[in-house]
DNA sequence: TAATACTTGACTATTTTAGTTGGTTATGGC
DNA sequence: GCCATAACCAACTAAAATAGTCAAGTATTA
Protein backbone atom coordinates (compact mmCIF):
# COMPACT_ATOMS: atom_id res chain seq x y z
CA UNK A 1 0.00 0.00 0.00
CA UNK A 2 1.65 3.40 -0.86
CA UNK A 3 0.24 6.78 -0.50
CA UNK A 4 1.39 9.02 -3.39
CA UNK A 5 -0.23 11.85 -5.57
CA UNK A 6 -1.19 9.12 -7.51
CA UNK A 7 -3.54 8.27 -4.98
CA UNK A 8 -4.73 11.39 -4.21
CA UNK A 9 -5.09 11.92 -7.68
CA UNK A 10 -7.50 8.53 -7.92
CA UNK A 11 -9.41 9.46 -4.70
CA UNK A 12 -10.05 13.30 -5.78
CA UNK A 13 -11.65 12.22 -9.20
CA UNK A 14 -13.51 9.88 -7.53
CA UNK A 15 -15.02 12.38 -5.20
CA UNK A 16 -15.84 14.36 -8.34
CA UNK A 17 -17.35 11.65 -9.67
CA UNK A 18 -19.73 10.98 -6.69
CA UNK A 19 -20.63 14.76 -6.92
CA UNK A 20 -20.87 15.47 -10.29
CA UNK A 21 -22.87 12.15 -10.71
CA UNK A 22 -26.62 13.72 -10.96
CA UNK A 23 -27.63 13.17 -14.15
CA UNK A 24 -25.93 10.81 -16.06
CA UNK A 25 -22.39 9.97 -17.07
CA UNK A 26 -19.67 12.08 -15.75
CA UNK A 27 -17.24 12.64 -18.84
CA UNK A 28 -13.34 12.49 -18.13
CA UNK A 29 -12.92 15.99 -19.65
CA UNK A 30 -15.21 17.32 -17.22
CA UNK A 31 -13.10 16.03 -14.15
CA UNK A 32 -10.04 16.79 -15.79
CA UNK A 33 -11.23 20.83 -15.81
CA UNK A 34 -13.07 21.25 -12.54
CA UNK A 35 -9.81 19.25 -11.24
CA UNK A 36 -6.80 20.40 -12.86
CA UNK A 37 -5.74 16.82 -14.23
CA UNK A 38 -4.63 15.68 -17.34
CA UNK A 39 -7.05 14.08 -19.34
CA UNK A 40 -4.73 11.36 -20.16
CA UNK A 41 -3.78 10.80 -17.25
CA UNK A 42 -7.47 10.83 -15.74
CA UNK A 43 -7.58 7.95 -18.79
CA UNK A 44 -4.76 5.95 -17.53
CA UNK A 45 -6.30 5.98 -13.59
CA UNK A 46 -9.44 4.92 -15.05
CA UNK A 47 -8.53 2.33 -16.96
CA UNK A 48 -7.13 0.79 -13.48
CA UNK A 49 -10.73 1.99 -11.70
CA UNK A 50 -12.67 0.25 -14.80
CA UNK A 51 -10.86 -3.21 -14.38
CA UNK A 52 -11.16 -3.03 -10.91
CA UNK A 53 -15.01 -2.65 -11.27
CA UNK A 54 -15.48 0.79 -9.21
CA UNK A 55 -17.06 2.65 -11.96
CA UNK A 56 -18.43 1.72 -15.37
CA UNK A 57 -18.03 3.77 -18.49
CA UNK A 58 -20.64 4.58 -21.55
CA UNK A 59 -19.16 5.27 -25.03
CA UNK A 60 -20.33 7.95 -27.12
CA UNK A 61 -21.83 11.65 -27.14
CA UNK A 62 -23.67 11.65 -23.52
CA UNK A 63 -21.03 9.06 -22.26
CA UNK A 64 -18.64 8.88 -19.45
CA UNK A 65 -17.82 7.09 -16.23
CA UNK A 66 -20.09 6.57 -13.54
CA UNK A 67 -19.73 4.79 -10.04
CA UNK A 68 -20.14 1.29 -10.07
CA UNK A 69 -21.27 1.00 -6.56
CA UNK A 70 -22.87 3.66 -3.95
CA UNK A 71 -20.42 5.82 -2.55
CA UNK A 72 -20.57 4.64 0.62
CA UNK A 73 -20.08 1.25 -0.68
CA UNK A 74 -16.03 1.82 -2.18
CA UNK A 75 -13.64 2.35 0.25
CA UNK A 76 -10.88 4.83 -0.08
CA UNK A 77 -8.71 2.08 0.33
CA UNK A 78 -10.28 0.17 -2.64
CA UNK A 79 -9.96 3.24 -5.01
CA UNK A 80 -5.57 3.50 -3.97
CA UNK A 81 -4.66 0.18 -4.90
CA UNK A 82 -6.52 0.43 -7.99
CA UNK A 83 -4.47 3.23 -8.78
CA UNK A 84 -1.37 1.97 -7.65
CA UNK A 85 -2.04 -1.70 -8.88
CA UNK A 86 0.31 -4.44 -7.11
CA UNK A 87 -1.97 -4.96 -3.91
CA UNK A 88 0.85 -5.68 -1.85
CA UNK A 89 3.76 -7.22 -2.60
CA UNK A 90 6.09 -4.31 -1.78
CA UNK A 91 9.53 -5.84 -1.43
CA UNK A 92 8.88 -7.76 1.62
CA UNK A 93 7.66 -11.35 -0.06
CA UNK A 94 11.18 -13.24 0.34
CA UNK A 95 9.99 -15.04 3.63
CA UNK A 96 13.91 -16.70 2.98
CA UNK A 97 15.76 -14.48 4.44
CA UNK A 98 13.15 -14.51 7.78
CA UNK A 99 14.81 -16.94 9.68
CA UNK A 100 16.87 -14.78 11.37
CA UNK A 101 15.49 -13.35 14.91
CA UNK A 102 15.63 -9.43 14.45
CA UNK A 103 14.88 -9.28 10.88
CA UNK A 104 12.16 -11.40 11.59
CA UNK A 105 10.98 -9.38 13.98
CA UNK A 106 10.63 -6.11 12.72
CA UNK A 107 9.26 -7.77 9.31
CA UNK A 108 6.62 -8.59 11.53
CA UNK A 109 6.38 -5.50 13.30
CA UNK A 110 6.05 -3.89 9.45
CA UNK A 111 3.52 -5.81 8.48
CA UNK A 112 1.31 -5.02 11.36
CA UNK A 113 1.55 -1.65 11.22
CA UNK A 114 1.15 -1.93 7.29
CA UNK A 115 -2.11 -3.66 7.56
CA UNK A 116 -3.41 -1.00 10.39
CA UNK A 117 -3.12 1.54 7.89
CA UNK A 118 -4.69 -0.54 5.31
CA UNK A 119 -7.72 -1.60 7.40
CA UNK A 120 -7.59 2.60 8.76
CA UNK A 121 -8.32 3.59 4.72
CA UNK A 122 -10.69 0.52 4.12
CA UNK A 123 -13.29 1.93 6.97
CA UNK A 124 -13.44 5.20 5.49
CA UNK A 125 -16.21 4.95 2.53
CA UNK A 126 -16.61 7.92 -0.11
CA UNK A 127 -19.62 8.62 0.52
CA UNK A 128 -18.06 9.22 4.52
CA UNK A 129 -16.12 11.74 3.04
CA UNK A 130 -18.97 13.46 1.04
CA UNK A 131 -21.05 14.14 3.80
CA UNK A 132 -18.72 16.22 5.97
CA UNK A 133 -19.39 18.14 2.36
CA UNK A 134 -21.81 20.39 4.30
CA UNK A 135 -19.18 21.82 7.06
CA UNK A 136 -16.39 21.88 4.47
CA UNK A 137 -18.56 23.99 2.04
CA UNK A 138 -18.89 26.40 4.53
CA UNK A 139 -15.58 26.87 5.32
CA UNK A 140 -14.90 26.91 1.58
CA UNK A 141 -16.70 29.36 0.75
CA UNK A 142 -16.19 31.68 3.92
CA UNK A 143 -12.46 31.31 3.34
CA UNK A 144 -12.54 32.39 -0.73
CA UNK A 145 -14.46 34.96 0.31
CA UNK A 146 -11.88 36.47 2.52
CA UNK A 147 -9.46 36.27 0.14
CA UNK A 148 -11.82 38.16 -2.10
CA UNK A 149 -12.06 40.74 0.49
CA UNK A 150 -9.26 40.95 2.69
CA UNK A 151 -5.53 40.06 3.10
CA UNK A 152 -5.83 36.52 3.88
CA UNK A 153 -5.84 37.72 7.58
CA UNK A 154 -5.19 34.44 9.54
CA UNK A 155 -3.50 31.91 7.02
CA UNK A 156 -2.51 28.06 8.41
CA UNK A 157 -6.12 27.61 9.44
CA UNK A 158 -7.00 24.30 6.73
CA UNK A 159 -3.58 23.30 6.87
CA UNK A 160 -4.40 19.73 6.04
CA UNK B 1 2.42 12.49 3.94
CA UNK B 2 3.70 9.72 1.92
CA UNK B 3 4.20 6.44 2.69
CA UNK B 4 6.72 4.77 0.84
CA UNK B 5 9.53 1.82 1.13
CA UNK B 6 11.52 4.93 2.21
CA UNK B 7 9.27 5.00 5.49
CA UNK B 8 9.51 1.42 6.11
CA UNK B 9 13.16 1.66 5.78
CA UNK B 10 13.36 3.86 8.44
CA UNK B 11 10.52 2.50 10.89
CA UNK B 12 12.06 -0.91 10.54
CA UNK B 13 15.54 1.09 11.39
CA UNK B 14 13.95 2.36 14.02
CA UNK B 15 12.33 -0.63 15.24
CA UNK B 16 15.57 -2.54 14.99
CA UNK B 17 17.20 0.32 16.85
CA UNK B 18 15.09 0.26 19.85
CA UNK B 19 14.74 -3.72 20.29
CA UNK B 20 18.60 -3.69 20.75
CA UNK B 21 19.39 0.04 22.55
CA UNK B 22 19.86 -3.02 25.46
CA UNK B 23 23.68 -1.91 26.32
CA UNK B 24 25.02 1.05 24.55
CA UNK B 25 24.88 2.68 20.83
CA UNK B 26 23.65 0.61 18.20
CA UNK B 27 25.88 0.34 14.74
CA UNK B 28 24.60 1.63 11.21
CA UNK B 29 26.61 -1.70 10.80
CA UNK B 30 24.95 -4.00 12.56
CA UNK B 31 21.27 -2.52 11.58
CA UNK B 32 22.62 -2.80 8.04
CA UNK B 33 23.31 -6.43 8.70
CA UNK B 34 20.32 -7.64 10.52
CA UNK B 35 17.83 -6.13 8.57
CA UNK B 36 19.71 -5.98 4.89
CA UNK B 37 19.57 -2.55 3.99
CA UNK B 38 22.56 -0.60 2.35
CA UNK B 39 24.80 1.02 5.27
CA UNK B 40 25.02 3.89 2.90
CA UNK B 41 21.75 4.55 2.59
CA UNK B 42 21.37 4.21 6.15
CA UNK B 43 23.59 6.79 6.59
CA UNK B 44 21.06 9.10 4.61
CA UNK B 45 18.14 8.23 6.45
CA UNK B 46 19.84 8.54 10.23
CA UNK B 47 21.05 11.58 8.88
CA UNK B 48 17.89 13.21 8.99
CA UNK B 49 16.41 11.38 11.94
CA UNK B 50 19.18 12.93 14.13
CA UNK B 51 18.35 16.35 12.23
CA UNK B 52 14.81 15.49 13.33
CA UNK B 53 16.44 15.10 16.99
CA UNK B 54 14.98 11.53 17.10
CA UNK B 55 17.69 9.86 17.42
CA UNK B 56 22.14 10.46 19.29
CA UNK B 57 24.91 9.70 17.33
CA UNK B 58 28.10 8.76 19.29
CA UNK B 59 31.25 8.99 17.09
CA UNK B 60 34.29 6.43 17.45
CA UNK B 61 34.35 2.86 18.44
CA UNK B 62 31.76 1.66 20.73
CA UNK B 63 30.00 4.62 19.04
CA UNK B 64 26.68 4.43 17.35
CA UNK B 65 23.13 5.78 17.42
CA UNK B 66 20.64 5.69 20.41
CA UNK B 67 17.33 7.59 20.43
CA UNK B 68 16.95 10.63 21.90
CA UNK B 69 13.36 9.56 23.63
CA UNK B 70 11.92 6.59 24.81
CA UNK B 71 10.16 4.35 22.26
CA UNK B 72 7.02 4.91 23.45
CA UNK B 73 7.25 8.56 22.67
CA UNK B 74 8.12 8.49 19.12
CA UNK B 75 5.17 7.87 16.70
CA UNK B 76 5.42 6.03 13.57
CA UNK B 77 4.15 9.54 11.49
CA UNK B 78 7.30 11.01 13.11
CA UNK B 79 9.66 8.69 11.79
CA UNK B 80 7.82 8.56 8.01
CA UNK B 81 8.11 12.22 8.00
CA UNK B 82 11.45 12.57 8.58
CA UNK B 83 12.56 10.46 6.25
CA UNK B 84 10.49 11.83 4.17
CA UNK B 85 11.25 15.52 4.87
CA UNK B 86 9.00 18.20 3.88
CA UNK B 87 5.91 17.67 6.45
CA UNK B 88 2.87 18.19 3.68
CA UNK B 89 3.36 20.61 0.79
CA UNK B 90 2.55 17.62 -1.29
CA UNK B 91 0.77 20.17 -4.44
CA UNK B 92 -1.97 21.65 -2.68
CA UNK B 93 -0.62 24.79 -1.68
CA UNK B 94 -2.47 26.71 -4.44
CA UNK B 95 -4.88 28.22 -3.11
CA UNK B 96 -5.10 30.48 -6.14
CA UNK B 97 -7.55 28.27 -8.00
CA UNK B 98 -9.69 27.17 -5.05
CA UNK B 99 -12.24 30.01 -5.95
CA UNK B 100 -14.55 27.85 -7.96
CA UNK B 101 -16.59 25.03 -6.45
CA UNK B 102 -15.74 21.75 -7.25
CA UNK B 103 -12.05 22.13 -6.88
CA UNK B 104 -12.50 23.81 -3.56
CA UNK B 105 -14.67 20.80 -2.41
CA UNK B 106 -12.31 18.07 -3.47
CA UNK B 107 -9.41 20.11 -2.27
CA UNK B 108 -10.81 20.07 1.42
CA UNK B 109 -12.36 16.38 1.43
CA UNK B 110 -8.55 15.56 0.52
CA UNK B 111 -6.90 17.05 2.94
CA UNK B 112 -10.05 15.69 5.67
CA UNK B 113 -8.67 11.91 4.96
CA UNK B 114 -4.99 13.20 4.47
CA UNK B 115 -5.04 14.53 8.01
CA UNK B 116 -6.79 11.37 9.58
CA UNK B 117 -3.92 9.36 8.08
CA UNK B 118 -1.45 11.82 9.65
CA UNK B 119 -3.55 11.25 12.95
CA UNK B 120 -3.86 7.57 12.64
CA UNK B 121 0.29 7.28 12.09
CA UNK B 122 0.98 10.03 14.74
CA UNK B 123 -1.21 7.85 17.54
CA UNK B 124 0.69 4.87 16.93
CA UNK B 125 4.35 4.86 19.01
CA UNK B 126 7.30 2.53 18.75
CA UNK B 127 6.92 1.55 22.01
CA UNK B 128 2.88 0.33 21.44
CA UNK B 129 4.24 -2.01 18.05
CA UNK B 130 7.21 -3.45 20.10
CA UNK B 131 4.83 -3.87 23.35
CA UNK B 132 3.11 -7.06 20.83
CA UNK B 133 6.51 -8.39 19.85
CA UNK B 134 5.61 -11.29 22.08
CA UNK B 135 2.77 -12.27 20.41
CA UNK B 136 4.47 -12.18 17.00
CA UNK B 137 7.70 -13.33 18.12
CA UNK B 138 5.85 -16.80 18.76
CA UNK B 139 4.06 -16.41 15.60
CA UNK B 140 7.61 -15.97 13.86
CA UNK B 141 9.51 -18.62 15.60
CA UNK B 142 6.14 -21.24 14.55
CA UNK B 143 6.06 -20.01 11.51
CA UNK B 144 10.35 -20.96 10.63
CA UNK B 145 9.64 -23.67 12.56
CA UNK B 146 7.75 -25.24 10.41
CA UNK B 147 9.15 -23.81 7.24
CA UNK B 148 12.46 -25.66 8.24
CA UNK B 149 10.49 -29.11 9.00
CA UNK B 150 7.21 -28.97 6.93
CA UNK B 151 6.89 -27.75 3.21
CA UNK B 152 4.93 -24.86 3.99
CA UNK B 153 1.48 -26.24 4.49
CA UNK B 154 -0.55 -23.19 5.18
CA UNK B 155 0.81 -20.35 2.69
CA UNK B 156 -0.67 -16.85 3.44
CA UNK B 157 -1.76 -16.49 6.64
CA UNK B 158 0.76 -13.59 7.36
CA UNK B 159 0.51 -11.86 4.72
CA UNK B 160 0.02 -8.19 6.14
C1' DT C 1 48.13 6.82 16.93
C1' DA C 2 45.65 3.53 14.75
C1' DA C 3 41.29 1.59 14.37
C1' DT C 4 36.55 2.52 14.67
C1' DA C 5 32.56 4.68 13.27
C1' DC C 6 30.08 8.68 12.19
C1' DT C 7 29.79 12.66 8.53
C1' DT C 8 29.50 14.73 4.19
C1' DG C 9 29.08 15.28 -0.68
C1' DA C 10 28.94 13.90 -5.21
C1' DC C 11 27.63 10.63 -8.33
C1' DT C 12 24.53 6.89 -10.64
C1' DA C 13 21.18 3.27 -12.32
C1' DT C 14 16.57 2.15 -12.00
C1' DT C 15 11.89 3.04 -11.29
C1' DT C 16 7.94 5.91 -10.85
C1' DT C 17 5.38 9.96 -11.89
C1' DA C 18 2.84 12.69 -14.70
C1' DG C 19 2.14 13.43 -18.43
C1' DT C 20 2.05 13.74 -24.27
C1' DT C 21 1.09 12.08 -28.85
C1' DG C 22 -1.56 9.81 -32.01
C1' DG C 23 -4.39 7.09 -33.02
C1' DT C 24 -8.91 3.40 -32.78
C1' DT C 25 -13.25 2.18 -31.65
C1' DA C 26 -18.24 2.79 -30.16
C1' DT C 27 -22.49 5.60 -30.05
C1' DG C 28 -26.18 8.89 -30.16
C1' DG C 29 -28.19 12.63 -32.81
C1' DC C 30 -29.09 14.98 -37.17
C1' DG D 1 -25.39 7.06 -43.00
C1' DC D 2 -22.45 10.87 -41.55
C1' DC D 3 -20.34 13.12 -37.68
C1' DA D 4 -19.21 14.89 -33.46
C1' DT D 5 -18.38 13.02 -29.05
C1' DA D 6 -16.06 10.46 -25.80
C1' DA D 7 -14.16 6.22 -24.24
C1' DC D 8 -10.24 3.13 -25.30
C1' DC D 9 -5.42 1.90 -26.33
C1' DA D 10 -0.32 1.85 -26.98
C1' DA D 11 3.85 3.85 -27.13
C1' DC D 12 6.83 7.32 -25.88
C1' DT D 13 9.03 10.93 -22.72
C1' DA D 14 10.89 14.53 -19.34
C1' DA D 15 11.44 15.05 -14.73
C1' DA D 16 11.62 13.43 -10.22
C1' DA D 17 12.21 10.04 -6.59
C1' DT D 18 14.29 5.75 -5.05
C1' DA D 19 17.89 3.15 -3.62
C1' DG D 20 21.76 2.93 -3.71
C1' DT D 21 27.55 3.51 -4.54
C1' DC D 22 31.98 5.73 -3.96
C1' DA D 23 35.35 8.54 -1.88
C1' DA D 24 36.90 11.44 1.14
C1' DG D 25 36.88 13.28 5.38
C1' DT D 26 36.39 14.02 11.01
C1' DA D 27 35.84 12.80 15.83
C1' DT D 28 36.70 9.48 19.44
C1' DT D 29 38.49 5.97 22.17
C1' DA D 30 41.51 2.17 23.33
Amino acid sequence: MKLTTKGRYGVTAMLDLALNAGDGPVTLAAIARRQGISLSYLEQLFTRLRKQELVVSARGPGGGYSLCKPAHEIAVGDVIIAVDEKVDAAGCNDRRNCDSDTRCLTHDLWHELSKSIRDFLNSISLGELLEERNVLDVACRQNSRKQQVGKTAENGTRQA
